[in-house]
DNA sequence: CGTTAAAACTTCAAGCTTAAAGTTTCAGGC
DNA sequence: GCCTGAAACTTTAAGCTTGAAGTTTTAACG
């Protein structure tokens, strides 16, 4: 095979991972929206806090979503509205804030995750287990790829 | 392993999926905007129109991008202004029109067709043939099962 | 014909997203 | 104690995105 066949293949293979996230996204948020009047990048930013129980800067949480920050500052101010999530002032830094989720948001989000796994698990019902595998390794290699690609280059 | 923890692996898939997509997106985005100062729906309306030399109406452009129908409108409107893309009456339909590449689009989406192929090509370097596979069909098996979910239930 | 329903779009409001510019605060030198 | 640069955010402008509502045109039915 030459090298444009295989530069073609991947090109083919990146189009078939961009369409199968997107029906996915578009599955999730519809069912975001119907089951818990909610958005996908709120689901987010609550799962990334959900894992933090010490709460993050706004500054991680930019940083763990690979968002920019702008984006995070609103995102937080509208679940602030809605009591889900709350900031607090870091002691000795006065430009930061810490943002957690309050009792009412840890209680919401565990419903939410709940349902979310299982629409995941019967999304992927059809995957096998093995084929997992191989393309969690090949998705690991892109990623690292774009990484490292400031450090190298 | 038990059902839970089944789930629980394709939960950790999907975020894997999620991760390398959005790496991706941001690379192609910045790329396309320094390389070529456009965006990535601008290309993907114009990669969908270079596949349809007679053109695509505004309802298959939606379709074929699975993005609303309200979304076009603005993309195609700003593509119009850039001289990328016309857009013609339908003869016997005053409610439709078809949106095709002009000459100046179709050259200037070459270049950038071209351009793109060698950044996947890049990206997915590290991406062994057979894994490719492999995941090629686990990917279409999730979006069969979303495509057909509306129908079998 | 006239009515009615659907199709093909566009418009709108709300929210998401980014890059860039601006603000406040902090941390080191001098 | 100041300056200077960087860090942590917020704000802004532009564009993307959706779902819902609105407009015009078509098609079908009686």
């Amino acid at each position: 095979m030459s090298e444009t066949d295989i530069a073609k293949d991947r090109l083919r293979l990146w189009l078939r991972v961009l369409k199968a996230t997107r029906s996915v996204e578009t599955e999730l948020r519809e069912n975001l929206r119907q089951g818990f009047a909610t958005t996908l990048p709120r689901f987010d930013v609550m799962a990334a806090l959900s894992q933090h129980v010490t709460g993050l800067k706004m500054s991680e949480l930019s940083s763990v979503l690979k968002v920019s920050n702008g984006n995070v500052t609103g995102i937080v101010e509208r679940l602030v509205e809605d009591g889900h999530v709350l900031r607090e002032k870091v002691p000795g830094d006065r430009r930061a804030s810490r943002v957690r989720l309050t009792p009412e948001g840890e209680a919401e989000f565990a419903r939410q995750a709940a349902a979310h796994e299982q629409w995941i698990d019967g999304i992927f019902a059809d995957v096998a287990p093995e084929a997992a595998q191989g393309m969690a390794e090949a998705l690991d290699a892109v990623a690292r790829r774009l990484e490292n690609k400031d450090e190298t280059q």
